[in-house]
DNA sequence: TATTGTTATACTCTATAACTATA
DNA sequence: TATAGTTATAGAGTATAACAATA
């Protein structure tokens, strides 16, 4: 009988197994797929993911601040910053005096900017549905309110 | 008659749910909800997300390449590198010459490694648990199936 | 020729401290 | 004294190009 020699430690298929039951990963590997194949879609336009929730936002709330973007989204405010003024010299939003609070200012979409995340949001709804082309409608609606289920 | 002011633009609640229709938002928000947790119960062991996920597929691969893992976890080589050979100073895990080629490195983690995850992962199933303490378990088990249909 | 691992590097994202003007 | 917005800056994450050694 032939001594078999000590097989050597080399892996042939990746287990990932026990990375798959674990929420965090799922949530993470999933949520960068959709992420990317949205950065892919809205190059055009030069909005990347955060950029086209403000200005969803901005366009679903005519006159909110900085502060409570900020707070929607969970952005730091240093942050907004620059997306705000680039987006400004784009033309895309304007800057209001708040009406209550000189500190404060109100933002507002331009006639530019509507037209824009109207094209946006119909790159959206095709890229999402893109994204969850393997799941039924009953799937995504359950997959929406478990993951509200956590953040929300 | 007193003829009322012209309402000043201002917001009094924002009206996020357009954007809790995409995919792509909800993911991210419940993927960086559950990934805080994650990095702020793990900074004491000084593992950042992909540190962890790059140390158990280790674990549970003896002999993974930096080529297996870059694919696994979708990530890039260059960016790997700096991981690996920090890991290594700290002497989590050890490189050792792959068997059959010569160009290629099999990684293992050491004895403090294996310590190390096993309390990491120990860790990991708690702060599960809590992110995801609105959902039963069957709600879990459905999420974690559902994310899968969108990555995997 | 193609692949593994690596270096260098640039760009983006995220976080903290500190300032100003208003409340 | 607290808050809205801002500046400066540091750190982490992510991307591409190019190279040496080996297949």
């Amino acid at each position: 009988m032939p001594v078999l020699p000590e097989p050597a430690a080399t892996v042939e298929k990746v287990d990932t197994s026990y990375l798959e039951t674990l929420m965090g990963y799922n949530a993470r590997r999933a949520a960068l797929r959709v992420i990317d194949l949205f950065s892919r879609r809205m190059a055009v336009y030069e909005l990347r993911p955060v950029d086209f929730s403000v200005l969803s936002l901005i366009g679903h709330n005519p006159g909110i601040t900085s502060r409570q973007l900020c707070s929607a989204l969970n952005i730091l405010p240093p942050n907004l910053v620059g997306k705000i003024s680039s987006m400004e010299k784009r033309a895309l939003l304007a800057r209001k005096p708040h009406p209550q609070d000189r500190r404060a200012v109100g933002l507002h979409l331009t006639e530019l900017g509507i037209e824009l995340m109207s094209d946006a949001e119909r790159i959206a709804l095709d890229l999402e549905s893109e994204a969850t082309s393997r799941l039924s409608a009953a799937e995504k609606k359950t997959l929406m309110r478990l993951l509200q289920k956590i953040y929300l």
